[in-house]
DNA sequence: TCTGGGGTCCTAGGACCC
DNA sequence: TCTGGGGTCCTAGGACCC
């Protein structure tokens, strides 16, 4: 379906808004790429494997017949499926191809169609009534549900209402597969029988607050004023209020700019030694680096993250006045800052993390300042020479920052940069 | 049973500048 | 000589989501 040639947002209280989402998508995408395999196996857990410390990405409906959820650590949901369950990892690529392909008939459907996750995405139907021949927001739900099967083979449930926040909540009744609208007018009575932490945005620790004042189901909130709310939760007291009522102004965002880019590892056992957490970091810079690249970013900000033993969860930044994508200048901040880490707290680490962040323009745009007005990332392998004397920079901005002794921790960090000193 | 990996957004304090 | 307010950037941490 075209989009309207000038897309005119209506009055908010017209909104048609639906959400789609794709039910156990890892269980159903991991099913068709292995037929025989997990298409056949009813106890169906996809994930990391037990013996990695990975948990469950999405489970079947067989698996969660037997206590098993999403989140859940693997080895508790393989012992509770009682040997019946068969583990398989997310099946990345076909994953991605299929919520692409997803995407692509959606906007067929909505002039607005807005990403939320792999497996979720908004519709912004309003002003869409005649191009349907006026017909109710839930019958166009069906047609689109048929289409995306017919022409992806997943079967999605799709939530609509007036906001984005009901659109979302009616989701879930709708499960699985099938289709739930919460008709104009009707947002009081249906989120009336929700409880508060069901509301996307509440977790655990507001919901615990929200329990330390009595209020526990959505009902017990609507007595209390917006002023009242405001009391209890500054600066949350408003924003609960409307959502209790199924109010949010938000708007299906069909693009958004990525603002940071990670990679993180968790260890199968725990790692002790310096030595063996650089190579962890440098192994991570490299996939990070490559991600990068790939997506034709450059990031200023490069921070590290580590989780100790004790699941205590420590990270250190820091920003170059100059943006980068090279493996070797991740690695250089990424191991300064480790080091930094480290010396705060030396003991066993159970995962290590980068992440790049604070994006500035794209390839081909020239880096002006302190890391060389000359140089450009336009794709062509820059000479040895230019690339050292980035580094060397880089390496004079972090002692600059943590100090001469920076360069003492660890041993020399690449062999590509053959081990002298700059 | 021992807790993934990929993100977004918010807060708060300190540095620094005007 | 003393006092100050606002704005922006950086850093660390945390809540939350799928």
């Amino acid at each position: 379906m075209p989009a309207p040639p000038s897309y005119r947002p209506p009055a908010r209280h017209l909104r048609r808004i639906l959400l789609m989402d794709a039910d156990q998508f890892f269980v159903q995408v991991a099913r068709l790429v292995d037929p025989e395999g997990a298409g056949r196996a009813e106890v169906l857990l996809v994930g990391g494997a037990p013996e990695r410390r990975g948990v469950v990405a999405s489970a079947s409906y067989g698996a969660r017949k037997c206590g098993a959820h999403s989140a859940m650590p693997m080895a508790r949901a393989v012992a509770l499926c009682r040997g019946r369950a068969m583990v398989v990892p997310i099946p990345r690529r076909q994953c991605v191809e299929r919520s692409r392909a997803i995407r692509a008939v959606l906007q067929r459907w909505a002039p607005r169609v807005g990403a939320a996750s792999i497996d979720e995405a908004y519709l912004d139907l309003s002003g869409t009534e005649a191009l349907y021949g006026g017909a109710p927001l839930e019958e166009v739900a069906r047609r689109i549900q048929a289409d995306v099967k017919h022409e992806t083979a997943i079967t999605v449930s799709l939530g609509g209402g007036t906001s984005k926040v009901i659109a979302k909540l009616a989701s879930r009744p709708a499960k699985p597969g099938g289709v739930f609208v919460v008709p104009p007018g009707g947002e009081l009575d249906f989120m009336r029988g929700l409880a508060l932490a069901d509301i996307p945005g509440v977790g655990p620790v507001f919901a615990e607050r929200l329990r330390s004042f009595g209020l526990l189901a959505v009902a017990d909130g609507l007595d209390q004023d917006v002023a009242a709310l405001e009391r209890m939760f500054r600066g949350r007291g408003r924003w609960l209020w409307e959502r209790m009522r199924g109010l949010d102004d938000g708007v299906v965002e069909t693009e958004r700019e990525t603002k940071s880019l990670s990679r993180e590892e968790t260890f199968a056992t725990d790692l002790e030694r310096d030595e063996d957490l650089v190579r962890e970091l440098l192994a991570l810079a490299s996939q990070l680096g490559a991600d990068a690249r790939d997506e034709g970013l450059l990031a200023r900000t490069i921070t590290v993250r580590i989780r100790d033993a004790d699941f205590r969860t420590r990270q250190a930044g820091f920003t170059l006045p100059a943006p980068v994508d090279s493996d070797a200048a991740i690695a250089e901040v990424a191991r300064t800052l480790l080091g930094k880490l480290r010396r705060r707290r030396r003991t066993p680490a159970r995962l290590l993390g980068i992440a790049l962040s604070n994006f500035a323009a794209g390839r081909g745009v020239v880096q002006l300042g302190l890391f060389g007005g000359d140089a450009t990332t336009d794709g062509a392998a820059p000479v040895e020479s230019e690339r050292d004397r980035r580094i060397s920079r880089i390496r004079d901005a972090l002692r600059k920052r943590f100090g001469s002794d920076v360069l003492s921790w660890g041993e020399s960090l690449e062999r590509g940069d053959s081990g002298h000193s700059g």
